[in-house]
DNA sequence: GATACATATGATCAATAGTTCATATGAAAG
DNA sequence: CTTTCATATGAACTATTGATCATATGTATC
């Protein structure tokens, strides 16, 4: 990052640069700072976050995950599809149905967290 | 909830209303599963993401943040408005400036295991 | 191999979100 | 009290997203 690129901007009475330089330089690559929005995308979808409740507590077939959202298989399947991207959900056939399970520890703390926040 | 409101829509070995009665009673209120995802959007931006990032090493006026991210005072205003109102950062008046601030203990912790969740 | 069942996918459409531009608010200095 | 500086806000435009509908894939059964 250019050294000088921070000019003040303002009249507030601290040194700018000073905190622009440390702030700037402890900032996750671009790249990183993406794949994290996109993660927390997938978070912000009511849907999405009733899919992983449910399977919070049983692994289940898609058309029980419909049915319990009351919504149709079409628009699950797609939500799955995307789950399943982030590697928040994990599938496995067993016959003719496939069963989805939560396939990562994180997603229960992130909702924890998330649930703790909105509680308060 | 409906107690017979499920019945098996796919031949899984196993009996589908014990489970799906379980999995549904668990679920939180649709109300609260709402606000999560509302405060999952909050994360679900780069830009917001950013802005959470830098107050995460130092509290900031708006034009410091507008200089760090490379963007329009007015864009990161607009951000920030959002930020304030899910309580992810607060602000106080110093003098013509406005100064920014994370409000939230939450925020470094689910932050956190977003990124644990990237990483690997 | 033809049919039925469970799921996946592609196209379409309405709704939502983020940036920009122009302008308004509000405190401070002269 | 007028001007200036820092920030906020509203309107408009574009891009993205989630549900629906129709259809494709793929496995099991006859």
């Amino acid at each position: 990052m250019d050294q000088d690129a921070f000019a003040p901007c303002c009249d507030v009475p601290q040194t700018h640069n000073d905190v622009l330089d440390r702030v700037g330089h402890d900032m996750p690559p671009e790249e990183q700072l993406y794949d994290l929005a996109d993660l927390f995308k997938i978070f912000g979808d009511t849907t999405r976050i009733k899919i992983l409740y449910v399977l919070f507590e049983s692994e289940l077939c898609v058309c029980d995950i419909a049915a319990l959202l009351g919504m149709t298989q079409s628009a699950i399947s797609h939500q799955l599809r995307i789950l399943k991207q982030s590697k928040l959900v994990g599938n496995r056939r067993e016959g003719k149905t496939i069963i989805y399970f939560l396939s990562d520890n994180h997603v229960r703390t992130i909702l924890g967290q998330g649930m703790e926040h909105i509680i308060e």
